[in-house]
DNA sequence: CTTGACCCTGTAGCGACTAGAGGGTCCATA
DNA sequence: TATGGACCCTCTAGTCGCTACAGGGTCAAG
């Protein structure tokens, strides 16, 4: 570690549960500063740091994308400001959820009764293969 | 058209329901073998063309990946083995939506906490901040 | 002085396409 | 016959969010 208080990329890493190669990346498409260099050219990072960062993966793990995570801390920095367009954010964040849980449901449903209707024959009887063929049924190609 | 009854690929990208690119990107990655060139270099797409692209359409809207496409494809040609295979791709399948599904689940009820708490004053105080900022509580960096 | 853990830059790869550049082909109409 | 426009061709690069190298440099302990 270069001065006093500073954190190398690698701790950086292990006290926010992110690989470096990560914060690297970070870096270079601009939702974490670059840090300072020490004199071997190591990056030197504060406390600031690890607030920003902490925050990106906890947006990330809420599962808010990129874009939406520079939206929020843009936001976020901006202390006075009415929080409403934070809030916009998480809804339609929220919307686009429950869409996607919406889609996988169907998908289930569709699933299970294909498997369902599966006979344990040859391939050639099989309802999965049918349903995936293009009339549904007895394609003799 | 080049000879009679042949597909160009436009005509079987409508038919399907897939882009043009799509279909030359299956081709490509080897889903969907080369068919036949006109004298103008235009491919010429034939029945079983046709029924192989639905096949691999319906598999991708049911979410399957590509490799689970190709093996799906390559276990329905041969008509008369078990569908045992097939049975277990698709049950596998499964299980990693309903995966998903629960991991979607957890975070709707994730954000919807979140929201809820939002009181609509500054983003100093707004409650989704601070839930993403490193201690939850009041950061004054 | 060497070893090994750590760090640096830069590039390529994943999955499943999508978009565009820069051209060629085909057919109907004027 | 010329021309316009719809279609087709190949090749390349971009998307998202990392991950995984390759080929080096730095640093502290023994």
């Amino acid at each position: 570690m270069a001065t006093e208080n500073s954190l190398s990329i690698g701790a950086l890493a292990k006290a926010t549960g992110t690989t470096v190669e990560t914060i690297r990346w970070y870096e270079r498409v601009g939702v974490l500063p670059a840090p300072a260099r020490t004199s071997g050219n190591y990056r030197a990072y504060g406390a600031a740091h690890l607030e920003r960062l902490s925050f990106v993966r906890r947006a990330r793990d809420l599962g808010f994308t990129l874009d939406q995570v520079r939206e929020l801390l843009q936001l976020a920095d901006d202390r006075e400001r009415s929080c409403e367009a934070v809030d916009k954010v998480a809804r339609e964040h929220l919307e686009e959820v429950v869409r996607k849980i919406a889609d996988l449901e169907a998908l289930r449903h569709e699933l299970q009764d294909l498997i369902g209707q599966c006979r344990h024959g040859t391939v050639a009887e099989c309802r999965i293969v049918q349903a995936l063929s293009p009339r549904g049924g007895s394609s003799r190609s």
